[in-house]
DNA sequence: CCTTGCGCTTGACCCAAGTCAATTGAGGCG
DNA sequence: CGCCTCAATTGACTTGGGTCAAGCGCAAGG
């Protein structure tokens, strides 16, 4: 199964990874500290792919064979109940895995997946890139890295679903979009409102309403443009309310 | 650094590894498929501890340089935040593992961790365990599926926050402490009601009240005795709640 | 230009669950 | 034996946020 070295070109025409895509994948931690070559032996059976907008790519309790990168666009992990409630558990973008998990495990996706906006990405077949890992501990390391940044991101919604006011949720969602940004910070809503909802567990409503409130700490929004006047600010106020 | 085999004798006064735990760890997932001087190679650093009740074992951002396997006893993971609240994360019996996560990634303790009860347990310094995976692909594989098996878990969690009223979760909860039981179902709650409303993200006072409220549904309680007419029913309640 | 549709906001209402407080009940101990 | 403590329950009240329904743009298409 093993499978000689290609040229660059030949690996890039067989996967379809272009130069670019290469120059991402070396930065990204599931990567990082690899040889190039060792990162084309992992993935010269991947595929890159092509969906459309809302495309689902796997549904939950599906036996996972393969596991995926992002390489552009957006992707959602949801949870469907069999009364149709739909709970989101992640929201990825450029330069992030998923569905890794699955192959580690029983087998099976734990929750569903679907495109929110057009999107490129990278299918990795389970069987060659598992035997491949039983060779290359550094790649074994850094996907037990990549899961446990996964899974430091779920306690921490976990901590926000239990521990924090729908406020409080939007007021540190919008502090880390801001990012290191420091005083006044003008941002854009990535995504469709009623999609970002649903990542910090509240309806549509209540996201606007949510919204509506913070305009009284300094959050002004126009369309899907975001002002905020002093992030600091905003970030105590996502993590102590407005009390005592 | 390597350590050469010791009588399992020695080893097991070096590490306080009973043969009895040694039995454990064997059916352990993380362990599974593993030579018994490989287990013993990788454990070789490890030492049991005895911790009284409600002995904190480590704070979230604290440095991990260790992670722990549980032998005895009750663990709770939680996180806190600035203004007093407690998000109960995880609570943990014989024969798991946790904080595996801490040491492959940042580095830090992603939540604080406490006994419940006196509790016996495992304490498996990083550094050699880090440099023995990286030459033990299997007990790499292992480590993910541990990890990844941690995921669903939290995942599950956030469905349940997310999707489910508190009556649902605590059905949920107790179908599965009822495990493959059909039919009536008697059994014990193994811990403090507060401390299982905690894990199930609500009040005691909510925990009780739904407790009450699940008299109508077949579930009659005596101190910390539940006897539930019919698991599968719950099962049921659990999953749709009660309409159309 | 006027429709149609959709994303978003707003209002009115309601209910699940949190809060505060009082009561009960079960060990543990002098 | 009665006292104390602490877990658990119960009641009364409040509130965050869900639900339903009505408006309000903005964009696409006739």
């Amino acid at each position: 199964m093993a499978v000689e070295l290609l040229s660059d070109e030949r690996f890039s025409r067989r996967t379809g990874i272009t130069p670019d895509d290469m120059r991402m994948l070396r930065y990204m931690p599931l990567f990082s500290g690899l040889e190039e070559d060792a990162i084309q032996r992992l993935l010269i059976d991947a595929s890159v792919r092509h969906f459309p907008r809302n495309a689902v790519l796997f549904l939950q309790g599906q036996p996972a064979s393969q596991f995926y990168l992002l390489f552009d666009g957006w992707v959602k992990l949801f949870r469907e109940t069999v009364d149709g409630h739909e709970s989101v558990i992640s929201i990825l973008t450029r330069g992030e895995a998923f569905a890794q998990s699955a192959i580690f495990e029983c087998g099976h996706f734990p929750v569903c997946a679907s495109t929110v906006t057009c999107a490129r990405l990278l299918v990795i077949p389970a069987g060659p890139f598992l035997r491949l890992l039983r060779a290359d501990a550094d790649m074994a390391l850094n996907m037990l890295g990549s899961i446990s940044r996964q899974q430091r991101q779920l306690i921490h919604q976990i901590e926000q679903l239990t521990a924090r006011t729908s406020i409080q949720r939007l007021a540190e969602f919008l502090c880390r979009l801001a990012g290191t940004g420091e005083g006044a910070v003008e941002l854009q809503l990535p995504l469709d409102k009623a999609l970002i909802a649903g990542r910090l567990g509240m309806q549509p409503e209540t996201f606007s309403r949510s919204l509506a409130k913070l305009r009284e700490h300094g959050v002004t929004i126009d369309r899907e443009l975001v002002t905020i006047r002093d992030v600091a600010k905003l970030g105590v106020l996502a993590a102590t309310d407005l009390e005592e």
